[in-house]
DNA sequence: GCCAACGTTGGC
DNA sequence: GCCAACGTTGGC
């Protein structure tokens, strides 16, 4: 079973959301979002070194009553400081993070198109082909994942073929 | 709301 | 560098 890192170099990620903090339907009515809040460094690395303009992104809503795919999405900009991690008012606040060392970084993604048929996770669990899907591992928390192109064009069929 | 699994923290 | 304690994630 390949590890996070075994996927790099990808041009497909999944990004984790609860929809009660930041939703799809949000990122529709604003078009573009900075993904601020990231605090785990694997996560941020991702952002940081390996997530380009262009690339897709698979939007997964979490911790709600269906979690699942709803929309794709794209990086619009690569990674700049979080300056949430600045802010002392910010639930994101980080007392270590300076302008010389703003620590946290995110991309700001865009271009969101919803799923005809978004892809709830009891879905994705019964694919044969995504069996071995970083999002199914047993205690798997990340809230960036890579994902391999045939998981990515998998998906993307679930979502738009009715 | 429960709780298993995980990442982080900090004492030693 | 170990590891117990703690906080968080996220499905159920």
């Amino acid at each position: 079973m390949k590890t996070a890192n075994e996927y790099l170099p990808t041009k497909y990620w999944l990004m984790k959301s609860e929809p009660s903090t930041f939703s799809f339907q949000n990122l529709t009515t604003k078009k573009s979002e900075f993904w601020d809040g990231v605090r785990n460094y694997q996560a941020r690395n991702f952002m940081m070194q390996h997530m380009k303009v262009g690339h897709k992104i698979l939007f997964y809503h979490s911790n709600c009553q269906t979690p699942g795919i709803i929309g794709e999405c794209e990086v619009v900009a690569e990674a700049s400081p979080d300056l949430t991690a600045q802010d002392s008012n910010s639930k994101y606040y980080d007392p270590n993070a300076t302008t010389q060392n703003p620590i946290w970084y995110g991309v700001t993604v865009g271009k969101p198109i919803p799923f005809p048929k978004p892809i709830p996770l009891d879905l994705i669990k019964k694919q044969e082909k995504l069996t071995e899907m970083l999002l199914l591992r047993r205690g798997q928390r990340l809230s960036i994942q890579p994902l391999s192109e045939a998981e990515y064009k998998s998906l993307i069929e679930l979502g738009l073929t009715p």
